[in-house]
DNA sequence: ATAGGGTTAG
């Protein structure tokens, strides 16, 4: 065990001292700190035993190797032993003592003895500003630079190194500037450190041009400098570059190391060039570097952007297992990618190789929650985040707050938010989409008003977000307050522009909105925006000019823009038209179920059940198969399933009475029901009948009869709501006073008092 | 003699 005979740090001292045993020949270059440990136990430890006294080289020496090994605790106990002893250290013993402390991470104690000493050099400038700068005390290392420069220390390669790596942390790499022309005068920039150093600087800056012209400068160009160039050239952009120096320094006989290669491949992957990555990977492995996590990382980027699973595969296997970033990486990477379950899965090996997830992993793990709108992962996933304090993480935070809000959660959103220590644009958006999403298009605007109210810095994307919130009218006023900032609008930004004059069936405006765009703000125009314009002129009957407007089209439309066309079609009982749409519709998705039940709904409003029986056929002979609408409603911790027409519950008489009573009281209150949503050739009576049996209506009677009064009736189905249950819905929510919340597969329907939060759209 | 340079995911 190591023993401390004192205080840790002790105050510098200067008495003689005598050499009795020259320590350097015999323990010290074997390397073993712990001799130096020994030693120094040994000689405090029994006092009666003879105690050598060292000369100042002995202890360097002996300090020396507490450095190579990391060894604090000798290196404090030899400190504390010296002092104790009286003994007294010369001006490179300190320097070797004081980089001792910095090399260990104790840097306070360094920065106390630096103050101790009685003469100091450049060199233990150079070494404090070292340790100040690993450990973040930027303000200190810059004043030591200064305070060097005003005590006339030599101003020497060294700490040209130093300062510029230290500007480059502080993020004051324009810094570099001012001192490249001391540097050239001094004659230091031809050293291949202080060369490496500027090329980084200039590197951060963009400035490609003169990183060359020192790199060109260097007198002795080694695998460093080489590697700097390099990276110049892929990080800002240059990828061809690059590549063309990386070729030339094998050429001249220099050997890649990992570090080279992650900038090589950078640059591959900035050209999109997979081959070149394949080839540059064939290096690697000869190379023997595919087990580090730097390479690797890259390589994973590489194959998984073109969507090369099996290779990216391999690359991951091949990497140290027991690396968080590699696996939050692929994990970040299949979220993205929409391959959520994977995702999921790969969380879970994981977790089982016993690696803890840290906020990068949390945050990816959670984006794909939230897309699966798995609450249960997710809740687990916040009390692990909670626990270890990554809650505090914007990225995290963020990411909870959409696996909330997607899940119907919007109150926990709305916590999340209050305590969120920096929000920044993500945050606001996130509970603005939240809200639009769940329908409240005056929530998402008031917090969008609150957040231009607290000066909070908007985007693009958080004006694009507010305006698609909001119902339309609103949103083209969001649209004028934009126009009156920096902000410029971008392609989303008129999506939810012409999505709202869709939505508000404002021709004239949409038209002016959608040929600005090319005009005046130079935006390309997109398949969303056609389709959109075709929704606004189909939805006002104008299903020529939204032919018109198809074929005008420079790129082949798109299975949403005929989907919307057949909508429109359908509302409006245009038959050829329709049949045509769902046609061209069938020739890129033949087995699309919603289409052909469009298709049938067409033919059923229009009474030709020819045609309907003739779809409904086609429709078997393909193996289509309309997926069965399906509502589900949670109660004390259970799930409660219901089917068109379900018997099964355990509750079905008390269901059974409430639909009978909700049917009366609705029938009183002045609904009438819309048969249209029946599409079969029956009675109206009986249509009546069929319309109580649905899915959505049987959770509602559940929902009635069994959850707390007052409590919010929460719904999920899997399709869309149907029009006539809708319309029930709302006199419901009226005559029970009750909230109705209905997920369907679109959006959020909450009912209040007899008012849908979709306005009905 | 002792001090210095280049790479991780939203």
């Amino acid at each position: 065990m190591i023993r401390f005979f004192c205080q840790r740090t002790l105050p510098y001292t200067n008495p003689a001292v005598h050499c009795r045993i020259n320590y350097r020949t015999s323990c010290s270059q074997r390397g073993f700190s712990s001799q130096a440990v020994q030693l120094a136990q040994q000689c405090s430890g029994h006092a009666e035993s003879p105690t050598p006294d060292f000369d100042s080289h002995t202890y360097a020496a002996m300090l020396q190797d507490c450095v190579r090994n990391g060894d604090s605790a000798a290196g404090t106990g030899l400190h504390c032993e010296i002092v104790k002893r009286g003994g007294c250290l010369d001006l490179f013993a300190s320097n070797i003592l004081l980089n001792m402390y910095v090399k260990t991470g104790l840097v306070s104690d360094a920065n106390k003895l630096f103050e101790e000493m009685p003469q100091r050099n450049t060199i233990s400038f150079v070494s404090l500003m070292q340790g100040l700068s690993e450990s973040q005390r930027f303000p200190e290392a810059l004043d030591l630079f200064l305070r060097l420069h005003r005590e006339g220390h030599e101003l020497n390669p060294f700490v040209f190194t130093t300062i510029l790596k230290l500007l480059v942390r502080m993020g004051w790499a324009e810094m570099g500037w001012n001192l490249h022309g001391c540097i050239y005068k001094l004659g230091h920039d031809s050293d291949a450190f202080v060369g490496s150093a500027l090329i980084d600087a200039y590197t951060v800056c963009g400035c490609v041009d003169i990183a060359r012209h020192v790199f060109e400068g260097i007198v002795f160009k080694d695998i460093v400098s080489w590697t700097g160039i390099v990276a110049c050239y892929a990080e800002n952009g240059c990828f061809e570059e690059a590549l063309e120096v990386f070729c030339q320094m094998r050429t001249m006989g220099f050997k890649p190391n990992n570090f080279t290669f992650t900038s090589v491949l950078k640059a591959c992957l900035g050209l999109g060039s997979l081959n070149a990555g394949k080839s540059i990977h064939a290096y690697v492995l000869k190379s023997h570097y595919e087990e580090d996590q730097f390479v690797g990382l890259v390589l994973l980027d590489l194959y998984t952007k073109s969507e090369n699973t099996t290779d990216a595969f391999r690359v991951f296997e091949e990497m140290p297992k027991s690396d968080v970033v590699s696996w939050s990486f692929m994990i970040a990477r299949y979220a993205q990618k929409d391959r959520c379950e994977e995702a999921l899965d790969l969380f879970l090996q994981m977790r089982r190789a016993l690696i803890s997830p840290n906020q990068f992993t949390c945050a990816s793990v959670l984006q794909a929650c939230a897309t699966m709108k798995q609450l249960v992962l997710g809740k687990q996933i916040h009390c692990h985040i909670t626990k270890v304090g990554l809650d505090l993480n914007v990225f995290v935070s963020n990411a909870l707050m959409d696996v909330y809000a997607k899940c119907g959660k919007i109150e926990n959103s709305m916590e999340l938010f209050i305590q969120s220590p920096d929000k920044n644009d993500v945050t606001w958006n996130t509970m603005i989409v939240g809200y639009a999403q769940l329908g409240d298009g005056n929530k998402a605007l008031s917090l969008f008003l609150s957040m231009l109210r607290f000066q909070f810095p908007a985007t693009e994307v958080t004006y694009s977000s507010a305006l698609r919130a909001c119902a339309s009218v609103e949103a083209l006023n969001v649209f004028d307050m934009m126009r009156k900032t920096n902000c410029k609008p971008n392609k989303l930004t008129f999506v939810g522009v012409l999505s709202a004059c869709s939505n508000a069936g404002l021709l004239e405006q949409g038209q002016a909105y959608f040929n600005s765009m090319t005009q005046d703000y130079e935006i390309e125009l997109c398949m969303e925006h056609y389709t959109c314009m075709i929704g606004l002129l189909g939805r006002l009957g104008h299903l020529n000019k939204a032919v018109k407007l198809i074929e005008e089209m420079p790129f082949k439309p798109s299975v949403m823009v005929w989907r919307a066309l057949l909508g429109a079609c359908v509302s409006h009982n245009n038959v050829e038209l329709g049949k045509l749409s769902a046609q061209r519709v069938l020739e890129m998705e033949p087995h699309d179920d919603a289409t052909h039940v469009l298709l049938s709904n067409l033919y059923a409003n229009a009474k030709r059940w020819n045609n309907v029986a003739f779809v409904r056929k086609s429709m078997k002979k393909k193996g289509v198969k309309k997926e069965p609408g399906l509502s589900w409603i949670e109660n004390q911790g259970m799930v409660h399933y219901f089917t068109v027409g379900d018997t099964s519950h355990p509750d079905m008489k008390l269901i059974s009475g409430m639909l009978e009573w909700l049917n009366m009281k609705t029938w009183r209150a002045g609904f009438v029901p819309d048969c249209s949503a029946v599409l079969r050739q029956v009675e109206n009576d009986e249509k009546e009948r069929l319309l109580w049996l649905h899915s959505e209506r049987l959770a509602l009677a559940f929902g009635l009869i069994r959850t707390p009064s007052r409590s919010q009736i929460r719904i999920i189905k899997n399709l869309r709501i149907c029009v006539d249950c809708h319309a029930a819905m709302k006199f419901v929510s009226k005559i029970v006073k009750r909230d109705i919340l209905v997920r369907d597969m679109n959006r959020f329907h909450h009912f209040q008092d007899g008012i849908c939060s979709c306005g009905d759209c």
